[in-house]
DNA sequence: AACACGACCTGGTAGC
DNA sequence: TGCTACCAGGTCGTGT
């Protein structure tokens, strides 16, 4: 489930939801670090921003919970905490009676609480730009890329040089480039370099879309135009455009999805 | 600096 | 049906 877009839908999803409410008590049962509960408890919620895959849930007291769903996670409230499904990996209950809850079947999410200018300080030491951001131009992007050797698939993965892809929308979005996730990132030529720069973007920008709409909720029917998957997933399917099949490498100990004959 | 690999975890599924 | 093996949207630490 997330990579940027699910983790963007997420935030908005949550924020109408917790924002201004004050956090009464927590079970936390996995995922977080004993002594989470009580440094939360009594705190009130300030703000809910992302950066990359990283949700920062602004506390009072210059306190921040950063949560990360990695692989299998989810963060979403309930309107009630009473019925907090048992699956729940970690539940904090709000003044209102909601509650927000962690579910996580892999257990491999984390959530710490952290000094607000600590945290933000080694996320944008260690976080390379947001896609999502004006901060993220195709000239700082060629800048980056220049700087690297890695082959362009894990290139885009890589969170300290572009935060937020992951396989899927790495792989979609050299697809959409019509780039080789095989090739070195700084030999690429500029103009496929701006390719790639544009393509992250409107991947990423059309996920968000999807994502939102598709986390609408129960009861919401909202017809949202699906996210249009043409590689990740589709080993030996026929390209959308030229109808080879696609291929499945790994890379990085990863599969990657690429058409062999568009992507060069 | 780049890369490979195991660890962290559980659940779904393809194959026998 | 039941077992095994492998795969999974992420990241970190270790070793080469």
């Amino acid at each position: 489930m997330p990579e940027l877009p699910e983790v963007e839908a997420v935030c908005r999803k949550l924020r109408p939801a917790v924002v201004d409410r004050k956090i009464v008590s927590a079970d936390i049962r996995r995922c977080a670090p004993v002594g989470t509960a009580e440094r939360v408890s009594g705190r009130s919620i300030l703000a809910v921003a992302r950066v990359g895959k990283h949700i920062l849930i602004r506390l009072s007291a210059a306190v921040t919970l950063h949560v990360h769903l990695r692989m299998s996670g989810n963060l979403f409230a309930i309107p009630d905490h009473r019925f907090c499904g048992a699956s729940a990996r970690i539940l904090f209950r709000l003044n209102d009676g909601s509650g927000m809850v962690l579910e996580d079947p892999r257990a491999l999410a984390r959530v710490e609480v952290c000094e607000t200018a600590e945290l933000d300080r080694a996320l944008s030491a260690a976080a390379g730009p947001d896609p999502l951001t004006p901060a993220f131009t195709a000239a700082a992007f060629a800048g980056l890329a220049r700087a690297s050797r890695q082959p362009a698939k894990l290139f885009l993965m890589d969170q300290r040089r572009v935060s937020g892809l992951g396989n899927i929308y790495a792989a979609e979005a050299l697809y959409r480039a019509r780039v080789d996730p095989r090739k070195p990132i700084q030999r690429l030529t500029k103009p496929r370099l701006d390719r790639l720069h544009s393509a992250i973007v409107s991947v990423l920008s059309d996920a968000v879309q999807s994502a939102v709409s598709a986390y609408a909720g129960p009861g919401e029917f909202l017809e949202a135009e699906s996210f249009p998957i043409h590689v990740y997933g589709r080993e030996g399917e026929p390209c959308a455009v030229c109808r080879t099949p696609i291929r499945r490498i790994s890379q990085g100990g990863r599969s990657t999805y690429f058409c062999p004959a568009c992507q060069r």
